[in-house]
DNA sequence: TGGCTGCTGTAACGTATATTTCAGATCGGC
DNA sequence: GCCGATCTGAAATATACGTTACAGCAGCCA
């Protein structure tokens, strides 16, 4: 049985996470990381695989108040067991002193509503529009977004050519416009507390026959107005600002919509740039 | 990895029944009645629980087609790892002509699964750091991960001030370095595929006698060695690429934990930055 | 009843593992 | 900048384990 109060050995890891020298925190991180895997092996795999040696894994164990590592592992074991047999629907507590699992319970209900009220054609279409190699593609964003502009961007430069950041002061990207036409895709963020520069700049491109595409909140930036595809995502959280989580994860559904419809064209780029590389 | 074809260990137990001896059965179907805790146990201790042998546990076992012990308790081990990782897959309908459904529905397993096993003292202490104005703050991330950093000091600098971006090319890194000391906390965002650009500058880093925040997958990056405090998020979608929807969530939960530690000073900060803003 | 076949546990073996010891390395404090 | 305390991994040790060989035993047929 447990030496401990009912306490969950993950509930002591992260409880006594402080009692611990550095090198025992590592592997107790490991074992959190991956729970409860690493904590079945034996002590010298589980220390291999946090980059510690086996001592360190028996006096972190220890450490816990377990008596031996065969003991943690029966403890281990009996609670895996445990937890089997009970239906796993339970869902996450939120203790009121907790704002992480507030937070998480928050961002998770965005990311659902933002699957969930996405229209699947327009979701369709923009991938297919950013899989075109005879479009150029230009990325720009907000305040905050244009953090999730610059992940995108990393990400397609990978797998497609004619990637193009629009980057610096406001009045530097009317110069970028010069090159906007009609075969040019422009993907713009803009959420809550809507810039009136990024407005400014889809109304310029739009005019001069650009194809704007629309990352937005649930509200509608008013760019929506003279863009040719809207994505919208749920973004509100109990905090000051809001959560751009669910936007991240449809710009990353986006990225792997685009990889597929790349198909074979798109894993031999990716290999030829893991060629380039490795090469030191 | 399993020797037989896609079967899980409970279904091959009960289509090779039949072919088993008399005490070779009473073992499997303790196997079954008490799955898996039994076959995690030694194999004289299985034994002992279903009456028989030792010797008879390692022929049953070796009749099902597993070369040792060892090599069925490991499948054994990655079969309930896997259905630990995703308790909902069963329940869950399998959207085959819905990536979007189903990329949202991983990173929601991510984001649920980040925050579960976030060591909560971590995450305060993390937070109390960032929160502190006798710190200056440094950030750093890796080829995809440097947008998230990017993220999280535009934030960052709006309720405190002294927010560093470490920038352009790795070997300008270094030149930062000159100013980091006893008095600075250096953020590193390091995931999957990890940098040795940014392994080398967080050893020199702590080495300086800066304090290392590591944010980074469930296998923790290298840096973990050098890092003072250690933040895992969960990253794994069916993609390319990792999903970083866990890394956001946790930065920005982060960044509300901060903003309510400066309570009324950031309140201050905020509304003169507004006022600023404001002014035409 | 005798001999054959297949099943099973005991006992011995070698290996792998947990555990302990100890010396080098590292960090913090005066 | 030196010294003490603390942390950490390499090596040694003891223990536990999986594995194998072998003999007893039961069931079965002639």
């Amino acid at each position: 049985m447990v030496s401990d109060s009912g306490a969950s050995i993950a509930e002591r890891l992260r409880r006594d996470l402080g009692r611990l020298t550095p090198n025992e925190k590592r592997a107790a991180q490991r074992l959190l990381a991956d729970f409860p895997m690493a904590g079945l092996d034996t002590a010298a795999r589980f220390g291999e695989a946090a980059g510690v040696s086996a001592p360190t894994i028996l006096r972190m164990i220890a450490k816990l108040g377990f008596s031996s590592y065969g003991a943690f592992q029966d403890d281990l074991k009996a609670e895996l067991a445990a937890q089997r047999e009970t239906p796993l629907t339970k869902g996450m507590k939120v203790h009121p002193d907790d704002p992480l699992a507030g937070f998480a319970q928050a961002a998770i209900a965005n990311l659902r509503a933002t699957a969930e009220n996405l229209p699947r054609n327009e979701f369709a279409a923009v991938a297919t529009l950013l899989a075109d190699p005879r479009y150029r593609l230009h990325f720009l964003g907000g305040r905050f977004t244009d953090a999730i502009a610059d992940y995108m961007t990393a990400h397609l430069r990978v797998i497609r050519p004619d990637v193009r950041r629009v980057g610096g002061q406001p009045a530097a990207w009317l110069d970028q416009l010069l090159d906007i036409g009609r075969r040019d895709v422009v993907v713009l963020f803009d959420i809550r507390r809507y810039s009136d520069d990024l407005r400014d700049f889809a109304e310029r491109a739009a005019a001069q026959g650009a194809i704007i595409v629309l990352v937005t909140d649930q509200w509608l930036s008013p760019i929506s107005k003279v863009a040719r595809r809207v994505l919208p995502a749920h973004v509100a959280v109990p905090s000051v600002w809001d959560s751009n989580a669910g936007l991240l994860m449809l710009v990353e559904a986006l990225i792997a919509a685009v990889v597929e419809r790349r198909g074979e064209e798109g894993r031999r780029r990716l290999e030829a740039l893991e060629a380039i590389r490795s090469r030191p």
